[in-house]
DNA sequence: AGCCCGGTGTGATGCTTATCACACCGGGGT
DNA sequence: ACCCCGGTGTGATAAGCATCACACCGGGCT
């Protein structure tokens, strides 16, 4: 089966292959069962949004395919992502569960596949399932790690060039990348994006990627960046 | 029956005056009485340290009493404080529910009263308390809210000005004050807790107060602030 | 082919703020 | 009464970065 976007929709939770990894696939049958009958499957093309901070919740987006960007925005339009979600991530999960508005805004950078829960559905089902309440709690408690790292970069650096290395650095320990002496790692954002990553200027993020490269700590062909000089870019991470 | 510190001990959860507020106290008595029977009532004096970012979670503390600074601090001594915590709050809650480190530090600033449950304890209480677990995803939905404001601040703010502003207009939205056209508070901490508070310089601090009360915003008597000009703060916090 | 447009490279300029350096002040302790 | 010391005021200096202004480049469209 095709969706508009041309995603393939994994139709239901119990057989989704995915179910070791991510946040509600490996609950008892039962709760998986009754999880099954209030979600709804649905698709979503590029740049759609999920939805904007402020709103107030209708509910949790359990983010099965695709990129997610989550972002705030300040009144003046700046604009500060504070992590591009993956699959197995639910979205919106902290404003459901207290009722505030939600503090971000999720929009989607790929064509996705998002399961939605209403609100009061999955209130009700948290009430009737205390191990997928459990669940719950510890994806927020991952959540607030996140935003603590996030606080972290963004209070305590004294430089756009710490946090811009301590940024590819992360990068840089994805997919197994980790281990390596050069690791390689693929640049989907613009420098745009970047800069609102580390809440800094695109020029800035330009400029510093230009004396990367002249320091040869960096090497890039098309999208695909080498990090050529891993001690060098922790040493400028500042650790 | 009086502590170490000169704090009168509330020795049971079922007979605190606090309960209508506090996150674990409004919980079935059953629940409730679980929890007496897990929970640890402690006494600590000014300044002492609760845990430290890093650690690996021995437990939750519910502060019952006094106020706790966390705050998070890099490798070159620079501190960075998320928020003062008030009683009814559960510290150390998002590492124990995850088993990752602790991401913050907290250390007491007046003599506290806590009530600390260990790791093992507490996750078996929420194994056995469904209503419980889900009072956790609330305060940790709002801890995660906590740091998304702390984020916005640091991430999006032009100026120490704008986020000085900021706090000051936080401040004065306690105890009622709110509402009042000249809102008055305690300045309970010295102008290098509020540089680490807003992320920035003990001496910017000092020049900032100073221009504001050259400029008839604020005023102030010993420990005690009056703002003035609550409409000259708004702008300044940009907003 | 030519155009358009989003993304990128780069200079000039000025503002904000960190940092160092030092004076001052007031309260507690000896 | 003295000193000590944490907290506060204030100047000078320089670094870091935002901002504005443009040139350039490459890919998709017509």
């Amino acid at each position: 089966m095709l969706s508009p976007y041309g995603l393939e929709i994994v139709e239901s939770c119990l057989t989704c292959k995915l179910r070791e990894e991510l946040i509600f696939c490996d609950l008892p049958n039962s709760a998986l069962q009754a999880f099954e009958n209030i979600k709804y499957a649905t698709a979503y093309p590029k740049g759609a949004v999920l939805f904007v901070e402020g709103q107030s919740p209708r509910g949790i987006f359990v983010l099965c395919k695709g990129r997610v960007k989550m972002s705030i925005c300040s009144t003046d339009g700046k604009t500060l992502i504070l992590k591009i979600a993956e699959p197995g991530e639910v979205l919106g999960l902290s404003a459901t569960v207290s009722g505030k508005p939600y503090e971000l805004t999720a929009e989607t950078i790929d064509p996705c596949q998002v399961n939605f829960v209403k609100r009061e559905d999955f209130l009700r089902f948290l009430k009737e399932h205390g191990d997928a309440c459990f669940r719950v709690a510890e994806q927020l408690s991952e959540k607030y790690n996140n935003a603590c790292h996030e606080v972290r970069s963004l209070g305590l650096s004294h430089s756009a060039a710490e946090k811009l290395a301590k940024l590819l650095l992360e990068w840089s320990g994805r997919n197994g990348e980790a281990a390596k002496l050069e690791p390689r790692l693929k640049l989907a954002l613009t420098h745009e994006e970047i800069a609102q990553m580390i809440g800094t200027s695109r020029e800035t993020v330009t400029r510093l990627f230009a004396e990367l490269k002249k320091r040869q700590i960096i090497q890039s062909k098309g999208s695909t960046l080498l990090i050529r000089n891993k001690a060098a870019l922790k040493l400028m991470a500042g650790a």
